[in-house]
DNA sequence: ATGGTTGATATTCAA
């Protein structure tokens, strides 16, 4: 049975209630991973996204920062939460659906401002953050399973909209791409929106601190949709809904979207 | 080289 899945930073799931529902409206995914919800479970609307037709959630939260949300109409259990390099931040959530697929949902750290550890810890906690889950992807191999979220980093060079001048930028420096890259290999993981859309500039992130966003285009590539070799030729119809960056009072990120034949 | 915007919370930090 086909589903289709959404990935969407949402930047506080509270204040963009409506913005959820419209996405959940007019789209109607199967299942919307949420991140940077910026709010502890119990005060995320869910009950407004069950009345949609999203009965089925797993999520973490915590005040202020962070929170990982994943709302479904198929039904799901959950499938743990990792708390990697012990930041204690609620930054992933896992459920299985009924036929087995596992999805994780992360909210990688955004690292600060400068790309140096030794100045900035917050650049130190995002590089630990993907060794762990590199780590954690060697020690259980994923299997019909699905990857999903705001990652932080833009990988290749047509994932930023001026690979040169973004090189030491935090997002698409060297060593980042080398960290996300290992914990890629280490689980095996298929770039579906890449599979699908192997050529041109693709971008799911536009800064607000870039006025007229959309004719400036200085995008980059932030959020994922990854697969286990085993399902990922299962992939396709995949695009970024660029529109909902233009929506009011929006997110930074747009929704990426993938559909499973599974 | 710098500053630009936004959200949650508190009078700044994180992104």
């Amino acid at each position: 049975m086909p589903f289709t899945l959404a990935t969407w930073n949402i930047n506080s799931v509270r204040l963009r209630e409506a913005l959820v529902t419209r996405l959940l409206r007019e789209e109607a995914p199967d299942i919307l991973c949420l991140q940077e919800c910026k709010a502890p479970v119990e005060k995320m609307p869910l009950e407004a996204f069950a009345a949609l037709g999203y009965p089925w959630y797993v999520a973490r939260g915590q005040k202020g920062y962070n929170g990982v949300a994943i709302l479904s109409k198929l039904p799901l259990e959950e499938a743990g939460a990792a708390d990697h390099a012990g930041l204690g931040h609620a930054r992933h959530v896992a459920a299985r659906l009924e036929n087995g697929v596992v999805i994780h949902n992360f909210y990688v750290p955004a690292g600060g401002d400068t790309p140096d550890r030794e100045v900035n810890v917050k650049f130190g906690q995002k590089l630990d953050y993907l060794t762990a889950m590199r780590d954690a992807f060697h020690a259980d191999r994923p299997e019909r399973a699905i990857l999903v979220g705001d990652l932080n980093i833009a990988p290749r060079e047509d994932d930023v909209w001026n690979h040169k001048q973004l090189l030491k930028i935090v997002s698409h420096t060297p060593i980042e791409v080398e960290h996300l890259a290992q914990a890629q290999d280490a689980g095996g993981w298929i770039d579906v929106t890449r599979a699908d859309i192997p050529e041109g500039l693709l971008y799911s992130w536009w800064s607000y601190r870039s006025p007229d966003w959309d004719a400036a285009d200085k995008g980059r590539r932030l959020d994922h949709v990854w697969a286990t070799p085993d399902i990922a030729a299962a992939a396709h119809s995949s695009r970024i809904l660029r529109a909902a960056r233009g929506w009011t009072q929006p997110s930074d990120h747009a929704p990426v979207f993938a559909t499973f034949d599974l």
